[in-house]
DNA sequence: ATCCGTCTTGACCGACCAGTCAACTAGGCA
DNA sequence: TGCCTAGTTGACTGGTCGGTCAAGACGGAT
């Protein structure tokens, strides 16, 4: 038994954090067990490995993830759509406050670092990634068969341009330090942009 | 004096390739110097710290960049945005081509990792960034005083998510092992979505 | 011939890295 | 009571990290 929390829980919790706040390399495993209040023993008897922890870590921003995009919901495929939208841009302004700044995706982020360095990592994260652009394009199946997307628009390449924009835009306000709500407001016009005059 | 090439510019090629093809964390001082064939000495007699030479590696990417865009010219502005397109599409094969995969963009990767670990680097990286997104929103601009815009776009925004659809799909291809003509094929499809019907 | 700035060499540093281990503690259960 | 298992502890390892340094090599100018 842990403390408040147990103690597994605690290390993928505040590790999140410290990837968040930094990087995946840029954080040792000595740190990662302080922050969690935990011996390295300990953090060894929960994962065989720093990038096994990190699909843990994956997995709990995933399942955040999926629980945010499943409240954000509106009433016509349209709204549905601009509710992603908002949906990304809460997540991102919940992490603005929490951080002072903007961290960038944790999905990005571990991809970015990741992908070409530890391909067990790159395959955990693509099917994060799938999981999220299926939600998207759900979204998006549903505004082509009521008939407000333009013509022409194919329904799963909107969904993975839509996945596309956020990450982008998620990077772009990290580097440049701007805030959240512009990546919100690039979405917006992104749907905007994919749907027939007057939705 | 050096063989072939001039050992500070052997250490920055070499660089930008071992940072593309893992990541910035996870190439040590060490590799960098053997794969450059230099010794260490040599290496911090022409940079002061491993984030210095990042800051070099960015420059580089950034030149080679900026004249790939410069030659990537059409007629009319529509056709000029559409070989923006075709240049990231090229850059990206270019990559592939050299490392037998998706690596991601060195601009972008680099922003992910350090970003938030590194004031300095961040920095350097969003004036790169802001030299690049020039690039597209002057031919956005054309575009627009044109005519050829749908109306309400404005062509600084219509830039940024360029930029950033650029950034995300190709992350979405690194992570998803997808090919680089995916990347150039939603950039094309991004631009017409925003250009009047029949350009 | 000598001097000087640029570049190179190889040995060296302490800190830190991810990961290991044997011994211990504490609860659940028979 | 005694045992089993899940979790904890802290000391330990060998290798690697970014970075330093004094000594030298080399070519161009004087």
């Amino acid at each position: 038994m842990g403390q408040k929390l147990e103690s597994r829980e605690r290390i993928v919790r505040s590790s999140a954090r410290l990837f968040l706040s930094r990087s995946y390399n840029a954080v040792s495993v000595d740190e990662l067990c302080t922050a969690a209040g935990v011996r390295k023993g300990s953090f060894y008897h929960f994962f065989p490995s720093k990038s096994e922890l990190a699909k843990a870590v994956i997995d709990l921003h995933t399942t955040a993830l999926l629980d945010r995009l499943e409240q954000a919901s509106g009433q016509s495929p349209a709204e549905r759509l601009h509710g992603l939208a908002d949906a990304v841009g809460t997540i991102q302004t919940g992490f603005e406050n929490r951080f002072g700044r903007i961290v960038g995706c944790p999905f990005g982020n571990l991809a970015s670092e990741l992908a070409t360095a530890d391909e067990e990592l790159r395959e955990h994260l693509a099917t994060a990634f799938t999981r999220w652009e299926a939600e998207f394009a759900a979204l998006c199946r549903q505004a082509a068969s009521a008939g407000v997307l333009r013509d022409g628009v194919d329904p799963e390449r909107l969904a993975r341009a839509l996945l596309a924009q956020a990450q982008g835009q998620i990077l772009l306000a990290k580097v440049s330090v701007t805030s959240a709500s512009e990546i919100s407001r690039a979405l917006h016009e992104l749907v905007d942009a994919h749907l027939r005059e007057g939705y």
